[in-house]
DNA sequence: TTTGTGTTTTTCATAATGTGAAAAATAATT
DNA sequence: AATTATTTTTCACATTATGAAAAACACAAA
C-alpha cells in the first residue's frame, strides 16, 4: 500500500487511538443478536438471551423489531426464532455487487447441462472457501452446497484450485490457519503431500477433491482469474463417485476448465495466470 | 380455521389495536437504511440520507456501525457504501432452514380456501413435473396428485408455468425429451402450437391446462421464482371443468398468481423474473 | 384438581444514549 | 482563490433503550 492514502471528500476521519464515538451501541448489540441467531441456526428467546448473556427483555425487543422488517421469523408453534427472508434478500445484494455471481449464472447452467452434475462457484474469504452459488443437477442424487456455505480450503476442489495459484508464502499461510483438519481418510493432512497435490493441480489446470471432504463425493474445480491474472474464484462440478468415476475425471475436467475460462473473460479477467 | 389459535408458552401477546411499545425505534430506522442501501444497490452517504429523508449524521453513524460488523462495506475510493459479506453470510442462514414444501403449506391452504379447489405445488425434475404437495378441496369431486407423482411437463399447468419462463434453448430441449406425448384430444402435440401457448402463458402470468392431461379436468398455474428470478417451482389449482369453467379461469388466476408471489417472497425469491 | 416451574411478554422508573443542528475539515469545481 | 459539495465530529438536549420485576400463560407433577 501507499503511504499517502487516497482520502474521500468531506472531513477526514479521526485517526486517533481514542475511539471516536460515532457508532450506535444499541444497533451493534442488535446485530450481535442477529449474528448469534444465524450461527446457532435459530433458537428460542431464552436460548439466545443466555447465549449472549443479555436481558431477555432486550433480546425480545430486538427480535420483534427484526421480525417487523422480516429479518427474522418467529415460529409460534415451537417458539423458535430464525433468520428471515428479508435478511437473505438484503444480504444477497452483496452478490450483485461484484457481479461475479450474475455473470457466472449462465455459464454454470451450461456447465451443468454439459456435465450433468451440480455446478458450484466459490471464492476465498478469511482463509476459507465461501460458496456463492450453484446450479443443481436434475439427478436425484446430488451434492448440495447452499450459497453462504463455508468450507475448509484444503479439503475442497475450489479451495485447492485457488490455493494452487497462490505463491508459496500465501499458500503456507492459508494452510497453516486451518491446520489441515482431517475430515475423511482421504483428506490430505500432510503439508508436503498437500503441496505436491497443489503442484499437480497447477500443472493440470484443474484441482480434484477425491472424497477428501465427504465420502462418496468427488469434485473437479478450475480457477477463475481477474484482470491481473490472479485466481479470485473457482468453478467446479461435484457429484457422487458412482457418476464421477476416476476414468471420467479427465473428460469432465475439460468443460470445467472451459467454464472457468469463459467466466474469466466475462468478468474482464486475464486467462494467462500471473506467476 | 379454528378460532382458538395455538398459543405459545409465556405471557400472551397483547392483541390490542393500540401498538404495544415493544419494538426498538432506532433499530427499525437502522434496518430501513440497510434495506434502502440494498435496494438502491449501494450509494453515497448523501444519496442514502436524502433518499430516506434523514439526517446525514444519523445515517452516517448507522452505516459505520453496520460496517463494524461487516454488514456494509465502504469503498473509500468512490465514497460508496454497499451491502457487506456479513449480511450475506447471516442472511444465507435463511436458506439452510426449512424446505420449499414447508413454506408453501400455509400459502397453499389459503389458496384452497380462496378458490375452493385443490392447490398443488410442483418443481421440475429430470424433464418432468414432480408434485411435492397439495391441499385438497372439501368438494367430493377432486383432482388427486399425491406428493411424489410425476407428470409430463407439456401436459401440466405447473409444467407449462415453468416452461414459459425458460429461454428458448432450454424450452426446446425439455420438450424434445418427452416428444409431446398425446394424452387426450386436447393435448398440444405440435411444437409450434406449444411454443405459442407458452408465450401466451408468459404474457398472462399464468399457464392453463385445459383437459390436456385428463378429460374433464382443468388447471391454472403460476411460477415461483428464486432469488435470481429463475422459475424454480409452480403453484396451481386444479378441478373439474364443471367448476373451473372457461369464464372463471381469469377470476381464479388472480389468487393463484398471488399465492405464487407470496411463496416467492417466503423463500427469499425475486418476483421480477429474469429474462 | 392444585401447585410449582419455566416460559414469554409487558409495565415502569431511570439513566443511558441516540439525535439533529451546526461547525469543522477536506475535495471538487469555478 | 473563492465557492460549493460532501463527509465527519462536537455538543446540548430530549428521546428512548434498558433491566428488574410483575403479569400471564403452558407444561409437568403431585
Amino acid at each position: 500500500m501507499q503511504d499517502d492514502v487516497k482520502r474521500g471528500r468531506g472531513r477526514p476521519k479521526a485517526w486517533d487511538d481514542k475511539a471516536p464515538q460515532n457508532t450506535i451501541k444499541s444497533l451493534d448489540r442488535a446485530l450481535e443478536v442477529l449474528v448469534a441467531l444465524g450461527d446457532m441456526q435459530g433458537g428460542t428467546l431464552s436460548e439466545v438471551a443466555s447465549a449472549l448473556d443479555q436481558s431477555p427483555a432486550t433480546v425480545y425487543r430486538v427480535l420483534t423489531t427484526f421480525q417487523g422488517r422480516g429479518f427474522v421469523d418467529f415460529d409460534a408453534q415451537n417458539q423458535v426464532w430464525n433468520i428471515g427472508a428479508a435478511a437473505f434478500l438484503t444480504g444477497s445484494q452483496f452478490l450483485r455487487r461484484t457481479s461475479l455471481v450474475e455473470r457466472a449464472r449462465p455459464i454454470m447452467r451450461d456447465l451443468m447441462d454439459a456435465t450433468g452434475e451440480t455446478a458450484n462457484l466459490g471464492i476465498e474469504r478469511d482463509g476459507q472457501v465461501l460458496f456463492l452459488g450453484q446450479v443443481e443437477t436434475h439427478a436425484t442424487i446430488r451434492a448440495f452446497f447452499p450459497p453462504g456455505t463455508v468450507s475448509a480450503m484444503h479439503a475442497s476442489g475450489i479451495g485447492k484450485a485457488l490455493l494452487c495459484r497462490m505463491d508459496d508464502a500465501r499458500q503456507r499461510r492459508v494452510l497453516a490457519q486451518g491446520k489441515l483438519e482431517q475430515f475423511t481418510p482421504h483428506t490430505l493432512t500432510d503439508p508436503d503431500a498437500m503441496i505436491a497435490d497443489l503442484h499437480a493441480a497447477r500443472a493440470r489446470g484443474y484441482a480434484i477433491d477425491a472424497e477428501e471432504r465427504n465420502i462418496g463425493m468427488r469434485c473437479i474445480a478450475a480457477p477463475v482469474y481477474n484482470v491481473f491474472g490472479e485466481a479470485v474464484a473457482g468453478i467446479s462440478v461435484s457429484g457422487p463417485t458412482t457418476r464421477i468415476t476416476t476414468d471420467k475425471i479427465a473428460v469432465l475436467a475439460q468443460p470445467v476448465m472451459d467454464a472457468a475460462a469463459r467466466l474469466t473473460v466475462a468478468i474482464g479477467g486475464n486467462n494467462r495466470p500471473a506467476g
